[in-house]
DNA sequence: CGATACTGTGACAGTGGTGTGACAGTCGAG
DNA sequence: CTCGACTGTCACACCACTGTCACAGTATCG
């Protein structure tokens, strides 16, 4: 769940060519893929695994769809994490009982690959906010988060993975004041034992990119406190 | 977007009919309601009315709602709310591009109003829990807690960080009248060896730096007791 | 009025937070 | 392998900020 590996989808269905055919598609989208075949390997694999997105199949063994979809929304995890149903019911009364259960998204068979993938994706931005396709903008600073690319008034930047995580984070939320703390947490990671100094290091080395070609220093310090966009 | 008042639905729809149809039907269900006609009107609602969920009509004046869903999309607030993409088309392609483009979720027309309320409810459950940095305002003294930012009459002003929770502390409860003591506690800590003497001189401070640019002294000075807002 | 207690504030030295160049270690590409 | 890109740590310099003091100013009371 942290920034730096790829998102993980759980593919819930009972159908082992379904199950493959997803997990196909999926990794070639660039995700991490865990599967599960009933509903209550689904709600113990969201317990341990923590995805992103699960994919959780109507019909199901041993638990329908739709507890499985309860029972995972009642955990710290399953709040964390986006539920989308898939289903062969398009009839209205299932999606409305569907999104009414917790259920982040809708999805009714048969549906096309590109469209999963984007469903996906979309639901994705809201637990993983800035890991995909989305171009965030301040000023005359564009990052773009999908194509990892970043300019400034047009001309592009380079920069290195740390100080592309580093700006992405700052951008999300303009004008809020970053400890060198939860810079670490959303940058380096959880689990990580890094002297707080080293955030410094890593703002100087964004800055000098930021401003090599001219312009005003778009991050401002804020003494015993942290830094911040604009 | 604050916890207590009803969720803010902004609607936008160059039909004044659809407008009328869905502000009916959203307000009975609990919402609050906004509305704006074309993209442009949109983007700027968004940006000033920080709506929770937005339901975006696909063919609008001026500004495509595809446009104006990428332009919502790249602000700090359009990220904290669901844009929900409205449209006639039902083709796989477009469902495609809105969902890359940032939208969260996508219904076509004719829809009924159960699933529509459902939608907006479905996507209100996950913007909802965003919680908002606190602004405390006192007369014409506005202070940004997540932004570590102090402005008086709209200038910008400066402060050291033990000013600056000095100041948090007394605009938290205005009128209230705090002893050095009291003070001690709150913006240096409870374990601290500071001369009571040194609040004063921090009040002093923080009242050069709040009339720096002129206007009245907002700390009241309580003899024998300590100080005050107001 | 004088005495007393309390508060405002300029001055000042010490501290500690921050910017930054240097450097060694790691990793992947060629 | 070598090379280059990137990372994390350190040491040093700088200066904003801090706490304290001394003295001046002001309210309170006999």
């Amino acid at each position: 769940m942290t920034g730096t590996t790829a998102p993980l989808v759980l593919i819930v269905d009972d159908e082992p060519a379904q199950l493959t055919l997803l997990r196909h598609n999926l990794t070639a989208a660039g995700f991490r893929v865990a599967t599960a075949q009933d509903g209550e390997e689904a709600v113990l694999a969201v317990a341990e695994q923590g995805p992103d997105v699960v994919l959780l199949d109507w019909m199901l063994p041993r638990l329908s769809g739709l507890e499985a979809c309860r029972r995972i929304k009642a955990t710290p995890e399953g709040r964390a994490t986006a539920v989308i149903m898939v289903s062969a019911r398009s009839e209205e009364r299932d999606r409305v009982r569907g999104l009414d259960t917790g259920a982040d998204d809708y999805i009714t068979k048969p549906y096309s690959v590109a469209e999963l993938v984007a469903r996906v994706r979309a639901n994705l931005r809201r637990v993983r906010p800035v890991s995909v396709g989305q171009v965030l903008e301040h000023g005359d600073i564009r990052l773009d988060a999908e194509a990892h690319r970043v300019s400034r008034d047009g001309t592009p930047l380079h920069l290195g993975p740390t100080e592309f995580r580093l700006l992405a984070a700052m951008m999300e939320r303009p004008g809020k004041v970053w400890t060198r703390e939860a810079l670490l947490d959303r940058v380096w990671g959880r689990e990580v034992y890094i002297d707080t100094r080293t955030v410094d290091v890593h703002v100087g080395r964004l800055r000098k990119a930021l401003c090599a070609r001219g312009g005003a220093d778009p991050i401002r310090t804020v003494r015993g406190a942290g830094y911040a966009m604009g």
